[in-house]
Parts: structure tokens; C-alpha cells; sequence
DNA sequence: ATTAAATTGTAGTCGAGGCTACAATTCTGT
DNA sequence: ACAGAATTGTAGCCTCGACTACAATTTAAT
């Protein structure tokens, strides 16, 4: 029981961070299409998710809401200065993962798309240890 | 645009993961409870994941319908060989994790957190390189 | 400038996973 | 054997992320 009390920790934060997710999706992605194109629209986030603009529309919301995007109705979506740091530190940390999983051997399909799945459940601290193996390997 | 089609399956993937993780966390708990314990039964569980034990029985039903667990009301929670099957390879999955991220000098504390959240998105490809790793380091 | 197309917003629905409150069943101790 | 405790089941509610259908606004074209 004390270890069941134990074991339920990781897995309340396994479910915290799928709220985290999202948003952590959702900045990367407005970072992209923002540098690419001029600006970032609903319909621009709902093609690169597969999702429908509805969807879209209340998680810039949600978005808005936790300071990390700025947006006014029919406008297109800019992020916060709040917003482009987690962007960067969610593009950099996913660069580290894909890199790390290249150096050890992931072929290039197979780790974009673990990538993706890995990144938001990275420790700063394992993180580390990824950047010290793809360096190790570089050598 | 075409860009954005072939950058929405990886997303899709990730959400689709969400609904079977759920399923592999409980058949790896329900094993580990089962092997300590004579049976598993639906407080356990509750203890085990935080969780009231209406959520673990609406959960059970479920894991039930997909085969993986047999019960009848009342009565303790019993995997099948299916559902054996699988948690034998998520028990596996999870100590390679697990193991690999020691190997490259994580901490055993942040590795157990962290191997719970990245080995539910680890391509069978991808963890057969942590395999190798985790032999080169043993060497 | 006015209409047509594209984009964005709103209303209402659904399933999943979570909860509380209460009812039913099984287990335990005397 | 029976009362009380523990366990399990049921009813009903909430939030979140997803959707369709429809309304409103902005953009583009003729």
C-alpha cells in the first residue's frame, strides 16, 4: 500500500502531462507555420493537426487564456514572448530527442515519429544525458 | 500544405497512443498486483493509480471487452493469456526503458519517472537499439 | 461594389476518463 | 447468525478534446 501510494505519483504526472501536451504541440507548431509564412491562421494549425478549426479555435483559447498566444477574433494567432520561449525550449528539447535517437541508431523515419511521442515526457536531467551520448557518438 | 499532411500522422499516432496507454499501465499493474498479492482486486487498483475505484471498474469493463481481463462482479480482476501476453511485454518494454536510462547515467529516481512516460511511444525499432546501448555500456 | 469564397466563431453533440453519492454484495468478528 | 466494515456496482454529473452544422466576418474576384 505504501508502495501502491508511491507508484501512483508517476502516474498521476503521465496524466498531468497530457494537458501540457498539447499546448507544448500547439506552440511548436505556430513557432513553424509562423516562419515560414507571414502569419499563423486557425485553418493553418487545423491542416497541419488533421483536426477541424473548431477544435483549433478553443485551444488557442486555452492558449490565450495561459499567456502563451495573442490573438483578437478573425485576426491571425502571434505568440507571446511567454509563448516563443516555450516554443524554443519545445523545439530545442525535440531537435536533442531526435538527434539522440538518430545517434544511436534510429533510422530517420521511425525516430521523427518516436520523436514526437518521447519529447514531453523528457526530464530536463535525462535530457542532459541524451546531449552528452549524441556528442559521445559524434566523436 | 503537403507538408502539413504528412506532419499531421505523427500527431494523429500520439493521440491514438493516449487510448491504449491507459490499457497497458493497467495490465502491467494488474500483473505486478497479481504476482505479489494472491489476487487483484478493484481497490487495489484504485490505490495503485490514485484513481476512485468507479474509474477502475469502468476501466476493467473495458480492458474485459478487449479480452485482456477476465472478472465477474464481485470477484477479483484475473488477466487472460492475452492480456498475460501483453503485460509481459510491457513489463519487458518498460525495464529495457528503464535499464537503458541508468545505463546512460540518469538517475534511478527521474529514470522510473521517466521510463513511465516514454515507453508507452518507443517503436519496437527504437528500443531494440536501447538494447544494444545498454549491452555497449554494460561492457 | 457586390457577390462568392475562405476564414473564423458559436451551438450543440459525443466518448473518454474522472468524480461523488448511494445501493448492493461479500467478508469479518463476536 | 448477524451487525458492521470493506468491497463492488450504479446513477448521474463534470471537463476535455473531438466533431458537424450553421452563422458571422473578412478576403478576393469580377
Amino acid at each position: 500500500m505504501t508502495e501502491h501510494a508511491k507508484q501512483s505519483l508517476p502516474h498521476r504526472r503521465t496524466r498531468h502531462d497530457h494537458s501540457t501536451e498539447l499546448a507544448e504541440d500547439y506552440v511548436e507548431a505556430i513557432a513553424e507555420i509562423s516562419s515560414s509564412d507571414r502569419n499563423c491562421r486557425i485553418v493553418d494549425l487545423a491542416k497541419y493537426f488533421g483536426v477541424s478549426h473548431v477544435t483549433v479555435n478553443r485551444m488557442v483559447g486555452r492558449l490565450q487564456n495561459e499567456g502563451l498566444v495573442s490573438t483578437e477574433p478573425y485576426k491571425p494567432v502571434r505568440l507571446t514572448a511567454k509563448g516563443s520561449r516555450l516554443a524554443n525550449r519545445c523545439r530545442e528539447r525535440h531537435e536533442i530527442v531526435y538527434q539522440f535517437l538518430l545517434a544511436i541508431g534510429v533510422d530517420p523515419q521511425a525516430a521523427a515519429i518516436d520523436a514526437e511521442g518521447i519529447e514531453h515526457h523528457v526530464s530536463p536531467e535525462t535530457l542532459e544525458c541524451f546531449v552528452q551520448q549524441t556528442k559521445a557518438k559524434q566523436c
